[in-house]
Parts: structure tokens; sequence; C-alpha cells
DNA sequence: TGACACAAATTAAGCGCTTCAACAAGATCT
DNA sequence: AGATCTTGTTGAAGCGCTTAATTTGTGTCA
């Protein structure tokens, strides 16, 4: 038990502080919100009645009575994902920038979760909400709309229009991951990913195409179909590529998930009839950069996580300070950036390993 | 623009929707929240209407009336870090399963925006905190528990009885991890460390030492200092290892970090002169699931984080239930697990790698 | 000295909900 | 038929704050 504090009142309200400091409930408030309104004297004496009595604001009844909040609600469909890790982390930094609180709701990629905490947020009165789902997420879109609130989308295209939306080019993903095996002289290049019919996989799938169609001629494409996108996607996808001919074994690998890059990495390795990266280079495509460490660094194209959080709540932002009727909903799409290290390139900067 | 709804009014109130059904607005409330005070008929309309509107109830009106939220805040210190990711997954699981809600505030490691979440939450009036930071926090701690809101510390160790905590036995950690690499036959131990006063870390130190003194005269302990936890520093301690002769570098490594301990891999690799796990084996200390990736898998002793933030929500939730005065602040001390691959023992379950 | 401006503090009307005492209208019992 | 319960519904009093409108108390000017 901790000893309660002079006031004696575990909450004291500003009532309790008036009473104490000797004026009336609504100078405390003043003191508050508008000091300017305050002689120094009485502001003084109230502050210190604060002090002493330990008083905190009840947000509830400061927000019922003012009918608005500070909060953003970010709804987000994988925290353990290090890219939504970014969007939190951008998105929190520009909210505070602005003076608003961002609280974060995890959906462990569960629909229904995420429609709860949208409408956890909803109830809350939230100024708006930022949501990166993993799903179709039209039907809660429309349903926070419908209730007024505003509603930016972040890292999944759902319907134009529907709102606003932030995007990494995925396409461009795909098209420097696959330009730059080209560039150092790759020609026979793979793209190792799975069928699902996943939107960053099939834009991802585009870009290596042009890149490959770009080249010309001289290098050719063919596509490794995975299960999934996980490590182990990785692993059995360079053990079947290791049962081929040296000659037809692909010199240049786009892997479309890191985790699939450094499966393949490993499994290639493991084999111990192929040198990385002399025969063969890998690029990875970020979703999550710790998976970016293993003992040899994957060279690897990523969005920029901290960019698009940063944006999505510049575009919420404006779309609450527009008049009503004035928004018009825009799609930003940011580029990202590639990483070249030591799974594409031999020498600088990190160190090439050759098996046995 | 989308169009509003039949109600016309863009947040109805339990108001609008009680003269939409005929009915007063205590009845409203008793059809959302005691429905079986309600006969089936007006139950019935008041839905319908509710429907209709589009009707969301104002929780800071709720909770102001009501006096209590539902909902639980988790301030932590790092997000993009996958044990806290894992706290908050977990602790999420068992909020929901208590019907509350988890609110996340990710503090970045800065101990002011840890102080404007604890007092966001605070004023907010959270039904309980948990509190998951990276340096002493005794201060927050205190100011909550003196505004009567009850918090629960996860993963860091505060002044005995200061509140209920949550923890990892980091010494099981080290011991765990130095003991396997005995077990294995290894003869000279090391452990690579920052020298940081940091608490994992010297509870780490100290299983280590534990398990090397229980192996006898056998069995020898250096340590090697890095200046930080991260793979570069890994990098750094490998490539001062491999200076030495062959006879004195040491044949198993606990490595107090997996950044650290991927790092080593690389460096010893890279060199070229000693094979893992046959000459070196490494063990790391699990901080950070993706790190464990690697192409040769790490072994390593990790903390149940799904489990450490179920349990600091029971605690929690205990607390809150319990009468004034009633509440004996516990700590609850869980155990870490080891998993055991390429790096520290050859053949299954993964592949061993040797160098050129 | 009275009219007027200005600063400082107060009064009081909500914000949208919950909850409880009070009440109406049958149903049930004696 | 009257007393007594039940069941369903409502009126009204807050919850703790903000804020417009108002009052009070100066100082300023003609």
């Amino acid at each position: 038990m901790p000893p309660p504090r002079a006031g004696n009142k575990i909450n004291p309200s500003m009532q309790d502080v008036a009473r104490q400091a000797g004026v009336s409930i609504a100078t405390v408030s003043n003191v508050i919100n508008r000091p300017e309104k305050v002689s120094q004297a009485t502001a003084v004496r109230v502050r210190a009645a604060i002090q002493a009595m330990g008083f905190v604001r009840n947000e509830a009844a400061r927000s019922l009575a003012v009918g608005s909040t500070t909060s953003i609600g970010l709804v987000l469909a994988d925290l353990v994902n290090s890219l939504f890790a970014d969007l939190a982390h951008g998105a929190q930094r520009a909210a505070n920038a602005a003076d608003m609180r961002l609280l974060l709701g995890n959906t462990l990629c569960d629909p229904e979760i995420q429609d709860d905490y949208l409408d956890l947020f909803d109830e809350a009165r939230v100024a708006g909400l930022l949501l990166a789902p993993m799903l179709d997420s039209s039907a809660g879109i429309e349903r926070m709309r419908a209730h007024g609130r505003q509603i930016v989308l972040l890292n999944y295209a759902q319907a134009e229009g529907l709102c606003c939306t932030v995007l990494v080019d995925n396409e461009m993903v795909g098209y420097l991951a696959a330009r730059h095996l080209i560039e150092s002289g790759r020609k026979r290049i793979a793209f190792v990913a799975s069928l699902d019919p996943f939107q960053p996989i099939e834009r991802r799938r585009e870009g290596v195409e042009r890149a490959v169609a770009e080249a010309g001629s001289g290098v050719h494409l063919e596509e490794v179909d995975t299960r999934g996108i996980l490590h182990e996607d990785g692993l059995r996808a360079a053990e079947q590529l290791t049962l081929r001919s040296r000659e037809n074994v692909p010199d240049g690998i786009v892997a479309v998930t890191d985790a699939i890059g450094n499966g393949i990495i490993q499994g290639l390795l493991s084999q111990g009839r192929l040198r990385i990266p002399t025969d063969v280079g890998v690029v990875g495509c970020e979703d999550n950069r710790y998976l970016g460490t293993g003992q040899i660094p994957l060279t690897t194209v990523s969005p920029p996580g901290l960019e698009m959080g940063r944006v999505a709540i510049e575009l919420l932002l404006e779309e609450i300070a527009a008049l009503p009727g004035e928004h018009q909903h825009r799609t930003i799409v940011l580029q990202p950036t590639m990483s070249v290290r030591a799974s594409s390139v031999a020498g600088d900067p990190d160190r090439q390993l050759s098996p046995a």
C-alpha cells in the first residue's frame, strides 16, 4: 500500500483542487488549459494544490466535454514483423510531433480482433485511425467511414478511392532486386516465391519480369514455386535446385522474402557445391529486417517503414483538418531502397563465404 | 464522402436512438448493458434503431458515468525487439480472454516518452498498467501507485516489493547455455558480453560461472569483453579470437545475445580456419528471435515471452480484484527454454557448415 | 464623479452515458 | 376485491470536465 498523499483522496477531482486552492472549478480548468486567462498569483496557488493532491485530469470527462480526443488509433496486423514495428515507430514520432498520442492495437492477423480494435477506437472517439492489415478490410473501413471516423490505410491497397493510402512500390522492389543481379552479370534469374494471390508478391513478380524483359534475350527468367514464404520454404527450394545439373542452376535468385532468401543460402551452402555470391547471387525483399543478419548478410530491397508511418499520419491529419466535403483521398507510393551486401557481390562491405 | 445513413446524424447519441425507437434513454442503456431487464419486443425495436442509425456508444461518457474502464495499458521499451513483441502478444491474449482490451505504448527506450504514456494511461483511468522498461523506472511506478493505479513490472527487476514483477531466470539462461557446451565436451568456455552493468547480462554471467564451477577443474572460463551487444560487436570479438594460436581459442562460446552470437559465427567462418560446431560451439541468449535464423542456425536459450505476458496480466487482474490492503506483491520468475541447433552440435536437426 | 474598458474569477449549462428509486400495469394470491 | 408480487419502463441525479455568458473588481478617461 502506498501511503495516500496529502489530500488523502485517491483520485481527487478538479472540485477538490478548487476547494483546496480556494478558487472555482473553472479557474482550475483555466490554469490547466488557458493559463493566460489566469493571474500569476492564482495560477501558482492552483498548481501547488494540484501538486500536493496528486491531481490527474480525467481524460474521459475532458473528451466528453470537449467532444474530441487527441489520440490516433493504429491497428496493425503483426507487430512481430519489423516492417509493422517500423510503421508504428514512424507514425508514433509523427503523431507526437503533432501533439497527438498514438495508440496501438495488434490484431495478430485475426480479422475478428481487427474489428474489435476498430470498434474500440471508434467508441473511444479517436481523432483518426491508421490501419495496416494483411487481408481485405473494406467492410471495417466502410463502417468507420460511415461513423464519420477518418481512416488511412497503410501498406495495403484497397479498392481505389475508399480512403487515403500509403504504399511501397512493390513492383519497384522486384525490379531493383532483379536489375541488381542482372547488372552484376547474372544471366539465369530465378524468382522464388509462393503462388498465393498476395498483393505484394504479385507486384514484385511484375517488377522482376520487367527487369528481365529490359535486359533483352541474353537473360532468362524462371519462377520457382514455394508453398509459403518462410525460411523452411527457401530451404526446400534450395534442395530442389541443387538436384539440377550445374548449368541449369540459376546464377541470380530473387527471393520474395528475406526469410526465403536466408533459407536458400543455407540450403545451397549446406549442399556444398555452390559458392555464394560467386556462383549464385541472392537478393531478398525485406519484410522483416532481422532476417537480414545471417552469417552471409543478405542483399535486400526494403520498404521505407518509418517514412510510410510518418506520411500516413500526415495524410490523416490533413484529412482531419479538411472541411467536410473538401477532402480528396490520395494514394502515396513510396520507393524502396536497396542494401547491397555479401550475398550478391564479393568483397566490400561484407565478406564472402564459400562452402567447404 | 460516405453517404450519411438513415438517421442522417453522424454520431447519434442514445438520446437519438431512444427517440427513434420510442422509448426512454434508460431503456436503450438497458438493452445494451442488461438485456435481461428488457422485454423481447422493445429490445428488438431498440436494436433495430441502433442498427439503422449506426449508433456507437461513447466510451468516454460510459467510463465517466461508471467510473472505470476495461482497458489495460502496456508500456514497453522497444517493439522492434521480438521479446517485447511476444510479451505484448501474450498479454493481449490473456487480456482479451478476461474481456479487457490491451492498449500499447511504445517508448522507443526514451524515458520521457515512457512517462508520457504512463500519464496518458493514468489520465485515461485504465484498469491497470503493465510496464516493460529498459531502465530504472521507480519514479514512474511510484507516481502511478500514488494515484492508486495498479502496475505490474515485466522483464525488469526493480526494488523489492515495489510492485508485482514477472521475470525470466537469467541466471538459468547463462547456466543452461554453458552447461550445454560443457556436456558436449567443450573445455575452454568463453563468455562474450559487454561490461555494461545491465541486469540480464550480469545474471547470465553468474549462471555461466556456476556451470563452469560445477564442471570442476577440467573446464576453464574466460570472459571476452565487447563494447556493445550487437552483431558488429560479435564480429569484432571473433576477429580478436582468430588472432590467437589454435589451442588458445575457446571451443565453446556463450554469447550474451543472439546478435553477438551470429556476429561471432560470421567472423570465425570468414577467417576460414575454424569449423562450427566441430572446432567451436556457439550458444546465444535470445532476446530477439529473428536473429536466430542465420545460415548456421544458432543454438539459443530463450525467455518464454508469451507466458511472461500472460502471467503479468494474471497478476494484474489479481491485484485489481484484491480488496484494498489485502494485496501482497509477488515476483514470478519463469524458466527459459533451450533450442539446440547446428551452431553447437553436428548433425540433426540442422546441418553443419564448415568454412572453405 | 460617472461612464467605460479591461482583466480575473465565477456561474451554470451542458457533453452522453449509467443507475437507482419510483412508478405503472398486469399477474397471482388470499 | 384488495393486497402483494413481478415485470418493464422511466425520470432524474450524477460522473468530472469545458466553456460561453456573466459578474466583480479594478484602473482610465473625459
